[in-house]
RNA sequence: UACCCCGUGGUGUAAUCGGCAACACUACUGAUUUUGGUUCAGUCAUUCUAGGUUCGAGUCCUAGCGGGGUAGCCA
């Protein structure tokens, strides 16, 4: 086969919003001591100075790492820490970052997951130098396994999968030899030959290390390499019936691309000295693995078996249900790429295994949008308020000018037409309110968004009581921008003018879990049963008119609500808006407080953490109950990624 | 009860050779505001514990405690 794959330049369209910051930190890679020429103080990371050091002894001559997805699933907000990561260094120092596909094991993969990997990590903002495959390096990693085994590094093994399981003794007692361990290396070599030409069925054989199975840490206790499996790969078809176990080809694939910093997770630590005597005894290029904490965030799930759990039984709509941690669902909620890069290099990179709070991924959107989203005005819970006094502004429809952003003044302003019959939200108004209410009362007063100041002197009701329209009169003085009045109010609500109305659909989004850690689940339960069950709360609402002009995947902030971005169900007439996340809610927070109630009630919904934080000791827990008691027993399947 | 890794505010990340524990977020105060948004100002720490070395310890040493990981022919 074609041992790499030439250099993939054939993306078409890279993305438009790529950070645009790549080149200019291009720091001299041999200058390890001082990489900082703008004098700014940065925070290196452990990985970070790591680098600097070996690039200053002299170990390495550059950065090239990569980002190595087994295209088994897609990609999350855990694996953008890692892009980011893989990326950030090589832009920063100058060296390159290659994507590869670690595609050893063809029983889980898919092509389907190696198209989507591609895009999300383009629509992240980043740009690969090579596109490799790790199948792509099938030839070469036999080859090599030839030359251990004649240097007797390596054997062929007959144990079945339950014997090795034995064999390998436990985490508190060491192993027994193999067998095969006693093979000459021509009898290895003969009987690899034979399993890859397929004489074996799968499972017969194995072709292992030899390296020690006393040896504490059961990385080294004769890894297997090579497993027999006559099921077709993606890529090499069905050339190969062994395929190489991930320590066997994962280092090697760094090796022959010439990384120089194998970064990867913590879970690999003990892996570390199995991929160090590899290279050593192939004599071949030594990368360096360093291994990071991987990501995980409160109220939500990150490993890729649950992520397809959530899919495969329905709890989501897809991959992309815009509830997911998945990058396809971040997308689709409406996320940038602009505020997950701005998060990741927000959490930082250490070793220390943590939880991030979830506001902060939150807030790392809500602060990108609130610089760059328009607004807009949207009622979602309407409620009709009529002015009794229209009839003496003389004309039936009045053009207002609203600014499209507070904060950019380059963003300009749009036209809306105000009426004497109006929509506003049905949580604006109150008949008898509270003090701190400092919006619509009967008897009160309040600005309308860019239009006149309103003051209500009735309320017409059904004869359930409900409140069904709202009479105001306006003040001509107050004309917003024109104000002659004089006249404050504390009060500013949105609106939106019957008749010039459009009819929307809205999907408000909240956190797919109502607890801080759905993996932490009492005996008898799963992570399911801590779903939130208001996660999903769809609405009509009505809009301005400018919003008919949005296309799919324009952000907007809808006024006093939150950001809304358009989603690709949308129709012709029937758009679809999602909401990306909430406005920071302070009335939500002093109502909670004045009614003693600790949660609910603010525009996230349930789910939104309102004043009943769990736990108050420190909590640094990635799992909880997983602990093992070292009784000599395989514990039971469990499963991260 | 084997081996490896990790313990700094509510959360996360810093702290040059051992020298005033800093930054960000949250929370809470207050100011500003035609978004209860934004912005601005302020408040919140026995550096896991106990010893030791030192003029001086988050940092070095010893012991303990706590958390995570590891026994796939997964990655």
């Amino acid at each position: 086969m074609n041992a790499s794959r030439p250099n993939d330049h054939t993306q078409p369209n890279a993305p438009t919003d790529r950070d645009a910051a790549a080149p200019d930190h291009a720091a001299d890679p041999n200058n390890g001591s001082d990489p900082n020429p703008s004098g700014e103080k940065t925070h290196r990371h452990f990985i970070r100075q790591a680098i600097d050091a070996d690039l200053a002894s002299g170990r390495f001559d550059g950065v090239r790492t990569r980002f190595p997805p087994e295209p088994n699933g897609y990609l999350h907000i855990g694996h953008a820490k890692s892009i980011c990561l893989n990326f950030g260094l090589a832009q920063e120092l100058g060296g390159t970052c290659n994507l590869r596909f670690d595609d050893t094991n063809p029983t889980k993969e898919d092509t389907e997951y190696v198209d989507s990997i591609q895009e999300d990590v383009r629509w992240l903002g980043f740009q690969w130098d090579n596109l490799h495959f790790a199948s792509d390096y099938f030839d070469q990693l036999y080859q090599w396994a030839e030359k251990l085994v004649m240097e007797g590094h390596a054997y062929v093994c007959d144990l079945t999968a339950e014997q090795t399981r034995e064999y390998r003794g436990t985490l508190t007692e060491p192993g027994r030899d193999s067998p095969g361990r006693s093979n000459t290396p021509e009898e290895n070599l003969d009987l690899l030959r034979r399993m890859k030409a397929g004489e074996f069925p799968d499972g017969a054989k194995t072709l292992r290390a030899k390296i020690d199975m006393a040896n504490p840490n059961i990385n080294l206790r004769d890894p297997v390499m090579y497993r027999i499996s006559h099921v077709p790969h993606h890529r090499t078809g069905d050339k190969w019936c062994i395929y190489p176990m991930y320590d066997w080809a994962h280092g090697q694939s760094d090796s022959i691309e010439k990384i120089t910093f194998s970064i990867c997770t913590l879970e690999f630590e003990h892996h570390r000295p199995l991929y160090d005597w590899y290279c050593e005894k192939l004599e071949i290029h030594h990368p360096r693995q360093i291994e990071f904490a991987r990501l995980n965030i409160t109220y939500t799930v990150m490993s890729k078996r649950k992520l397809l759990q959530l899919v495969q039984e329905k709890h989501v709509s897809g991959w992309d249900d815009p509830r997911m941690p998945t990058i396809v669902g971040l997308r689709r909620r409406g996320y940038t790429p602009e505020s997950i890069r701005a998060f990741c290099a927000d959490i930082g990179v250490a070793k220390f295994n943590s939880t991030i709070d979830v506001v902060r991924l939150e807030n790392a959107v809500r602060e990108h949008l609130n610089e760059v989203a328009p607004r807009r005005m949207a009622v979602l819970d309407p409620v009709k308020l009529t002015i009794t006094n229209w009839a003496d502004h003389g004309s039936p429809v009045e053009m207002m000018s609203a600014i499209n952003n507070p904060g950019d003044e380059s963003a300009g302003s749009r036209e809306i037409p105000f009426s004497g019959s109006l929509w506003i939200e049905r949580d604006d108004f109150k008949e008898e309110a509270p003090r701190k209410f400092f919006r619509l009362k009967k008897g009160g007063a309040v600005r309308l968004r860019a239009g006149y100041i309103v003051d209500c002197h009735d309320v017409v009701k059904d004869d359930d009581g409900n409140i069904t329209e709202i009479l105001c009169t306006y003040d001509p003085e107050t004309k917003s921008g024109e104000d002659t009045s004089g006249r404050k109010v504390k009060g500013t609500i949105h609106w939106v003018s019957c008749d010039h109305a459009s009819e929307v659909t809205v999907r408000n989004y909240d956190r797919l879990f109502s607890v801080e850690n759905p993996d932490n689940v009492p005996e008898g339960k799963t992570f399911l049963d801590h779903i939130n069950p208001d996660s999903l709360s769809t609405t009509k609402a009505y809009v301005e008119p400018a919003l008919c002009e949005a296309k799919v995947g324009d952000r907007v902030q809808f006024e006093r609500l939150g950001y809304y971005v358009v989603d690709p169900d949308s129709k012709d007439g029937e758009m679809v808006f999602n909401r990306i996340v909430g406005l920071r809610d302070t009335w939500a927070k002093i109502a909670n407080k004045s009614e003693g109630n600790p949660k609910g009630g603010g525009k996230q919904g349930a789910g939104k953490q309102g004043g009943g934080k769990q736990g108050s000791g420190k909590q640094k827990t990635g799992k909880q109950g997983g602990n093992q008691p070292a009784s000599g027993k395989p514990p039971q399947a469990k499963k991260t990624d």
